[in-house]
DNA sequence: TATCATCCCATGATATCCCAAATGATCCCG
DNA sequence: CGGGATCATTTGGGATATCATGGGATGATA
């Protein structure tokens, strides 16, 4: 109960204002923190976020790149540079930075989506679009997905071919 | 006892709720946990659920991959946003988040099909026809069932087919 | 003084809680 | 072995609280 979890659709009102779901606040709230920390993806055009654990994560794993090196200098730009610090009012709305919406294509309405450690902001109709793709590459990964109490020898009990019915991606 | 076994079938009523068959809450009270935890079906047309130590799984699954990876995200996306964590009310029923009800086809019924450590929920209909290709193709994977007491060169001392009594799928 | 950001309150929609009835299963007694 | 009573569980409806969202007021800045 303490991870990010579902997918929550909120409007940007005409100050640029959004509400945070409420089920995202009290995961920050536990981490004694009224308000989330915000940077572009790395990989997709949409926002990521999270509480401080997330943010100390960040900061353990650049702490372990060289301090000069180059490649520590360019993820420190998108991780640290381009982050905000966004607190919630009173009621549990922030505003996004131009520069983090702009990069996400994101005009008046945008799709929290929780990923367990850290959740993203979508543009909706973009991360339709996105989970489409996610589903059909997920079969992939399904290898992944081993039990934890197979012996080395014993089948699997999965042939590798994961049947995949349809997304259903086009929804109000 | 302490595990999801049987098949239930309940309604679904005009406020979108269910009542979750009073022998699963048992499994996930024995969690500590009044609720349960539900996501698509990797491979199936159904919804699946489970307990906090399901969750876990997941969990301890989910955090071996890098953070930033691409795997990650896509399984996270499958495995967290598209999950819910529905709490039992007072008469011990939950309601199905849209998302969920839509890729299994879901109406005003659903069938809750017990499984050990993790249950489905299916649209009646469409667990029949499920249990019926199931039943057939359970016989071949017979094999697949070691036994946990065999000795390296023993023989299985199975051939493979398995009798099976009529479940009660279709009652009241 | 004008512009922007923040704070505070009001409203509508949605979900949750609480109570009551009906159905079905179990147990006990004849 | 059959019948009736008791209990648990499911199902329905109304009341309440929570949440998202819009608009106005306040204060800071240039």
């Amino acid at each position: 109960m303490l991870s990010f979890r579902g997918i929550f659709t909120n409007k940007i009102d005409a100050k640029g204002r959004v509400s945070v779901p409420a089920k995202f606040r009290a995961v920050t709230a536990a981490q004694q923190f009224s308000g989330i920390i915000c940077f572009p993806s790395l990989s997709d055009p949409c926002i990521e976020g999270g509480g401080p654990d997330l943010d100390a994560e960040i900061d353990l794993m650049l702490s372990r790149l060289d301090p000069f090196s180059r490649e520590r200098n360019v993820l420190a730009n998108m991780l640290k540079a381009q982050s905000a610090e966004l607190m919630f009012d009173a009621d549990g709305r922030i505003s996004l930075p131009d520069m983090l919406t702009a990069k996400a294509g994101i005009v008046d309405q945008v799709s929290f989506v929780g990923l367990g450690n850290k959740f993203q902001i979508w543009e909706p109709a973009a991360y339709e679009a996105y989970l489409a793709t996610a589903m059909a590459e997920a079969a992939g990964h399904g290898g992944l997905l081993r039990s934890p109490y197979a012996t080395p020898g014993s089948p699997s009990g999965s042939d590798g071919r994961a049947s995949q019915n349809t997304p259903d991606t086009g929804r109000s």
